[in-house]
DNA sequence: GGATGTCATGTCCAATCTGACATATATTGG
DNA sequence: CCAATATATGTCAGATTGGACATGACATCC
């Protein structure tokens, strides 16, 4: 992970802060992240393609504009339950949801 | 799905119940169940392939037995974030956990 | 310049999820 | 059969995540 990339997820909520300063995250914690990050490029990728706005996703969903962009943009406070389900209502099948991670 | 399988979603907590009847889930819920189900068997398996016990598991992921029993029976009370931390827990690389989905 | 449309960010508080614990129910080895 | 060990199930207080709303930022159009 790039320095812009850590500073985008700090300011988006992870403490990867100074404790582990370097050593940082355990493969796990940097894993789940990778995973989240991906999702989160899909379902932008995919509303995108499909011209939808964050508003109508948001309507798709029984969410807010507001939530939809914070998944989009990795928020901490997104569960990777509602990631995923974003994805499936973006049309994904199980395969890509998958494929996607 | 079978009836046995609904069965045992309905006991663990999914209310798939009368409301919709036979129509049933829409596509992404079922799905997002398809996937939750796939996580807790890729889980189970991998525990035990690791000859690990349920309590052993929950340690490393300083959680509780009754955690990783309710996630092995994909209770409806746990979440995909915690499914995919404990597949990374046992060693599952990030293109695992989407192949295991 | 203002008006409009889209996305970002912050803050409420309600709903969901969590660990911990108790306790029940297998399962295994003597 | 009895222990011991492993897993299942229920409950609950506290933590995390949710929708809603307000508001900011930023384009694009007239």
């Amino acid at each position: 992970m790039n320095e812009a990339r850590t500073a985008r997820l700090e300011r988006a909520g992870w403490n990867l802060g100074t404790p582990k300063e370097f050593l940082g995250l355990t493969e796990e914690e940097s894993a789940l992240i990778e995973i989240k990050l991906a999702l989160a490029r899909g379902i932008k990728e995919r509303r995108l393609s499909q011209r939808l706005t964050q508003e109508e996703l948001a309507k798709q969903l029984r969410s807010s504009q507001s939530r939809i962009a914070k998944m989009e943009a990795s928020d901490a406070t997104v569960s990777m339950d509602f990631l995923v389900r974003s994805l499936l209502a973006l049309g994904a099948t199980t395969q890509e949801v998958g494929r996607v991670i």
